[in-house]
DNA sequence: GCTTGACTAGACTAACTAGTCAACTATTCG
DNA sequence: CGAATAGTTGACTAGTTAGTCTAGTCAAGC
């Protein structure tokens, strides 16, 4: 499952064969066929798989509610700069988010596989609206309607990311704090630590 | 060039085949070859044939410096949406952006293509880069760096238009004029006229 | 030592893929 | 007209692909 979801990430969906994920795990063609029946299947269960084993502890510990809420979402979005760069350093490339990328290029024709990345895609969207309505209740931000809300902070996000994987640069991530306070309506907009 | 361009929108680079296409557009594989070399080669004519017949002619007009800067951006941003509705209508499907699409997909290994979208990618943002410029000269949004602020704005679309893709469903970018007003520090944040 | 069930190996097929080529047709222009 | 240029065709090769199948390995339990 590892090896599929990196070379889906490095290069793209359709461009991954079953024969070269075999060749990256070590694995020959039939033991692939004894646990999968086809890369769709495969796709969908290393998702899952890397959202419980990653994503998933990782976002918890991000959004815990013993943080400040606008906290929470601007040192996320510093994350994102960090991660892309480190991203470049590891891979020699920037790839953007493994989510995103499969969902555009899979969306049309592998239904099973898109079903699960919205899925993952809704429930990082959850984590956003919760921060969202705890900023709005303590009066961190503009009055609005979280779920709304979250999706625009979802979509600027995935829109940069897009980008650093298109221009192979993180650094087109580098002010998404800034942006993302807009975009959520901050109060006080100049509340972002200064990092460079 | 129109076959290959709306069978990669509808499906996906990787997953177009030269014998897709030529079955598409009724034409031989011979002649495919007498005109191109490759998919890739084919991709990039038709990307700039698209820009020249379609994409500059609508956004010299959308962008006209006769109109208000700001009406610009945010009718632009309307129009997003309405477009989406329409290929819903047309295709069966929300199919999003086809730069965007393929950019992400084609990124890490077809090296002429990615030039290809980074050029138009760029040409985009300098409509908007422009239109911000004028707003700012004309106090109508904080005063910022025009260039960052096309990234961001550019950000915003591009990701909620993906979202529409992945979701198939062109209501997510409903509220883009406002989250773009927001990105871009518009002063009279209630100008967006009531269409809805 | 025997049996069973989980897993692996790799050869095999049938379909598909990119790309080639020589023969063919249409168009243009002197 | 006649010939040259431009474009078309479909059959061809050679390589790749997903997916199948049979023979086999290995460890656990009896």
């Amino acid at each position: 499952m590892d090896a599929a979801l990196d070379l889906i990430w490095e290069e793209s969906y359709g461009s991954v064969t079953i024969d070269d994920i075999c060749k990256r795990a070590e694995v020959k063609k039939g033991s692939f066929y004894y646990f999968f029946s086809s890369k769709s299947e495969l796709a969908v269960a290393a998702l899952e798989r890397m959202w419980l084993q990653s994503w998933k502890p990782s976002m918890d510990q991000r959004f815990s509610p013993s943080i400040d809420p606008l906290t929470r979402l601007t040192a996320y979005l510093e994350s994102i700069y960090d991660k892309q760069v480190a991203i470049k350093q590891e891979h020699g490339k920037v790839l953007g988010c493994p989510i995103v990328s499969m969902g555009t290029e899979t969306c049309t024709n592998e239904e099973s596989v898109n079903g699960k990345i919205r899925e993952l895609l809704n429930r990082k969207r959850r984590y956003y609206e919760s921060a969202i309505r705890d900023a709005v209740a303590e009066g961190l931000i503009e009055p609005c309607d979280p779920a709304e809300k979250a999706v625009a902070f979802a979509g600027l996000i995935e829109g940069i990311v897009c980008q650093c994987r298109i221009m192979n640069d993180p650094e087109v991530a580098k002010h998404l704090p800034e942006m993302g306070l807009r975009i959520l309506g901050a109060k006080q907009t100049a509340s972002v630590p200064d990092k460079a």
